[in-house]
DNA sequence: ATTAAATTTTATGTTGCATAAAATCTACAT
DNA sequence: ATGTAGATTTTATGCAACATAAAATTTAAT
């Protein structure tokens, strides 16, 4: 009879392999976050990881791939912020966006702003994607205007999508803007909920506006 | 007493030099248009543009330089568009602004493209930049919600620093979505448009904002 | 303890930017 | 016409970073 061959120990390697894999990813985070994008090198890696270059290559992939995984691992985290609190009106629910973004960048602001930095030049943002966190963001975007449009506070004078494709742009510019490090995070918020809320004010109910306007106003003098 | 010294082809020279320039930076553009950021290497300007890699350095410096010269190029002929006709009313000038720019850009879209990500990736835009395009820009939006409010069109509740601040903002996020290949030129042209007058419609008078908002779904509803 | 497979490392290749030093060219003066 | 100083280009070389084949080592089940 053909005897049992032996197997190698695959689930313990498996196990090993991960926590490794785990080291070198931490790592990574750890010299973005200090240095940034420009100073990240697979040879420093491999040094404060205390593996080699090939090793990384083996349990990760090429340097695009190890910069792939970090920012898939920060889109993650980012996405919780994303399912927003109920909808009451849009002044709280832009304030309290942005604070649980704030939150979230505060703890690690380094790490953040060179993640996105990276899945740019990775392209790892692309519109296209269904799963992606664009599509996901414009749609949450979409549900506040809708919401808002729904409970009365815009007049429905400018198309709904039109609207949220609108607010969600000047989130995201001053977010570009954060992770170039031409503003800082308490600027980003600044920009961020003014330029929200100034959205939705151009279909705002006559009502709502000077709710709208005087918020704006008084974020945009703060700390002035 | 002292025979002359040959000089050497003082003036004749500089002139060969300045030619021998222009056409490698030239060549990079061609380089830069046709394969866009990632694909220009020294070596492949130096074949093209029949020099060596060190006569590159020696008549315009590092890879950084050459990149740098075309971006300054670029920002020169952006910069003239920025002389906008004179104000008559929000609606023209935002129109007028965006359609001089599409004129301009439509010239040669790759080149521009590529050179805006060049001078983003070489940090060649920072905000800070006294004499910088970002400032001008700025401060043509700054006057453009001046006029706005001065000639009535405005109800002035929001401080126009602010104003301006998003009305430039709106338009440099679709240009960073087109200059990333999201989105094409007349896409560009709609949701800068679109952003722009958009935010003039929250400050504006109740006489007026009917007039932008029916500009604005008319601009997005284009070509659907 | 043995062993087969997984894993890591050594050694090496490639590409791209950069520059010192040698060779060449250029335009003027005679 | 030709020599020459100085400008310009090229040859030769170095360096840094990513990448990978092949050899050496480690691992865990038997």
């Amino acid at each position: 009879m053909k005897p049992m061959r032996a197997q190698g120990g695959v689930a313990a390697r498996t196990a090993n392999k991960l926590k490794r894999k785990q080291t070198i990813l931490d790592t990574a985070r750890g010299i973005i976050a200090g240095g940034g994008y420009s100073t990240f090198t697979l040879a420093e890696l491999a040094n404060l990881a205390n593996v080699t270059v090939p090793t990384i290559h083996n349990l990760i992939g090429n340097k695009s791939e190890v910069l792939k995984q970090l920012v898939v691992d920060m889109v993650e985290r980012t996405e919780q912020v994303l399912f927003a609190d109920k909808f009451s009106d849009p002044i709280t629910s832009v304030e309290s966006f942005a604070d649980n973004l704030m939150d979230l960048y505060r703890n690690d602001e380094a790490f953040y702003k060179a993640a996105f930095v990276v899945g740019e030049q990775e392209s790892l943002f692309e519109h296209g994607h269904a799963a992606g966190i664009f599509k996901k963001s414009l749609k949450l975007a979409f549900n506040v205007c809708n919401e808002a449009k729904t409970h009365g506070f815009l007049n429905g004078d400018v198309d709904t999508q039109l609207l949220a494709d609108r607010v969600f742009a000047n989130q995201r510019i001053a977010r570009y803007d954060w992770m170039h490090g031409y503003i800082n995070l308490a600027e980003y918020r600044k920009q961020m909920i003014c330029g929200m809320l100034l959205t939705f004010a151009s279909d705002a109910t006559n009502d709502y506006r000077p709710a709208l306007l005087n918020k704006i106003n008084q974020v945009f003098a703060e700390g002035e």
